[in-house]
DNA sequence: AACCAGTCCAACCGCAATTAC
DNA sequence: GGTAATTGCGGTTGGACTGGT
């Protein structure tokens, strides 16, 4: 035999958490601490699971946590992680004080791979999904460095240049790096003075001009 | 004002690893 | 050592919210 069942279902609440059984939660954690998830909505006077306890202390309850939208140096950062590290979330989060795995996996399936995917990039691997070829962004990115203007055939990824960063022999967490590093504003636009030089080449990618890329073409 | 579609995120579910008996 | 409970993780869902028509 090992041990009773962490919670019998029947009778438990589901669904969104009251202010009450927030405060009860609270109160119970910060006066008692976490022996066991099992005891702790028992003891606290809850007719939830210590599953739902627990999720509900990491994700919303804990004293340290971080609160509001998260910044364009924290996307970068995730955006790196998840390069080298794929879906492992709380590993990521990990690096991220006061940000839990759940909001980093929300903001990164609802945010960061539209971005990725806007980009041509594949979020999964890292890599060029499609070249980019749509005149209006041309125009737009055009416009927006100094209004200079796009050469005709300048947006292509070649297939040698696509060959060398889809091998299977390079190693998975130096895609994004050498994927970075072979974006450079000469391969888009050769020729063209770049006024922002680091903008894809840098973890510190300019999102805003992007967001207005987005806002005006999609 | 009503409807619809898209977005966001809290919460749930199922599974695997770990731990206790 | 085997079994079952517990914990933690990642995928998914449902409902609230928002903006457009």
């Amino acid at each position: 035999m090992g041990r009773q069942p962490c919670c019998d279902k029947i009778g438990l609440k589901r669904g969104p958490w009251t202010i009450e059984e927030d405060h009860k939660l609270m109160n119970f954690i910060l006066n008692n601490g976490i022996q066991c998830w099992r005891l702790v909505p028992k003891l606290a006077g809850l007719m939830r699971c210590g599953k739902s306890c627990r999720l509900r202390w990491i994700n919303y309850l804990r004293p340290d946590l971080k609160r509001g939208a998260l910044t364009e140096a924290e996307e970068d950062m995730i955006i790196k992680l998840h390069s080298q590290l794929g879906n492992r979330w709380s590993k990521i989060a990990g690096h991220f004080p006061g940000r839990t795995d759940n909001e980093i996996k929300n903001h990164w399936n609802t945010r960061i791979k539209k971005k990725l995917k806007f980009l041509g990039i594949d979020p999964l691997t890292h890599k060029p999904i499609e070249e980019i070829n749509n005149d209006d962004i041309k125009q737009q990115v055009s416009e927006e460095i100094n209004e200079k203007v796009v050469p005709e055939k300048t947006l292509e990824y070649t297939q040698e240049q696509q060959n060398s960063t889809s091998s299977s022999s390079i190693n998975e967490s130096n895609n994004l790096e050498m994927f970075q590093n072979s974006h450079t504003l000469d391969m888009y636009y050769p020729g063209v003075e770049d006024p922002f030089p680091n903008w894809i080449t840098s973890p510190i990618h300019n999102w805003d001009l992007f967001d207005n890329l987005q806002d005006n073409f999609l």
